[in-house]
DNA sequence: GGAACGATTGAT
DNA sequence: TCAATCGTTCCT
């Protein structure tokens, strides 16, 4: 298990978002270590009109304009929190949305955060993981290679990846820029 | 100052 | 298929 650094993160969005596939999102808590294997991500870059980057920089999407590696998490409608992991240098906006994890480890306490038993329905979606993980804006815009939150990966590659348009998105819907596990059950929709 | 809307989810 | 629910952004 290596975790992921600057270099890694400060590349292409689109290349980032591929190669997160398979990757371990890791978070040590008191009540011990949450693990989820990333099985699906979306890339968002600059000058895409889906992106929140997209009309330049304002106080909510400032973390997508500064150093990679760092965090974005955005609440949004209303009651839900999304996380992404910045990518691109500094100064460049860019990001990539975790949309789903597999659990690995840590189950039971990400059961009591989301108050649901059924496996499936735990970390597959956007805001399922970041309840199952307990992220929320306290973790916006902290670096992922220095505090508790960090991505791990072990180099190995046992599965093909899939790509297929984003999801909730209206403008600049047409783009394949969503990438998945191929045949994995906890992408949020295959 | 006001209004429209959203990178979603879970229940109906 | 639809309500829940509120911060961000854009318009007046």
């Amino acid at each position: 298990m290596k975790k992921l650094n600057y270099n890694f993160f400060n590349r292409n969005t689109t290349k980032v978002a591929k190669e997160l596939l398979g990757t371990f999102l890791v978070l040590k808590t008191s009540k011990g270590k949450l693990i989820g294997k990333i099985v699906e991500t979306e890339a968002y870059h600059e000058k895409d009109p889906a992106s929140h980057s997209f009309r330049g920089i304002t106080p909510r999407n400032k973390p997508m304009f500064g150093p990679p590696g760092f965090a974005y998490v955005y609440f949004t409608y209303g009651m839900h929190y999304c996380f992404n992991v910045v990518t691109e240098r500094t100064g460049k906006a860019g990001a990539v949305l975790i949309r789903a994890v597999e659990p690995i480890s840590g189950i039971p306490i990400m059961q009591k955060n989301r108050k649901m038993l059924k496996l499936k329905n735990l970390t597959n979606g956007p805001a399922k993981l970041t309840q199952a993980f307990g992220i929320d804006k306290k973790f916006n815009e902290i670096d992922l290679i220095k505090n508790k939150l960090n991505i791990y990966t072990v180099g190995k590659i046992n599965f093909k990846i899939a790509r297929s348009k984003r999801i909730g998105i209206s403008t600049g819907a047409n783009a394949l820029l969503r990438f998945y596990i191929k045949d994995n059950p906890f992408v949020s929709k295959p």
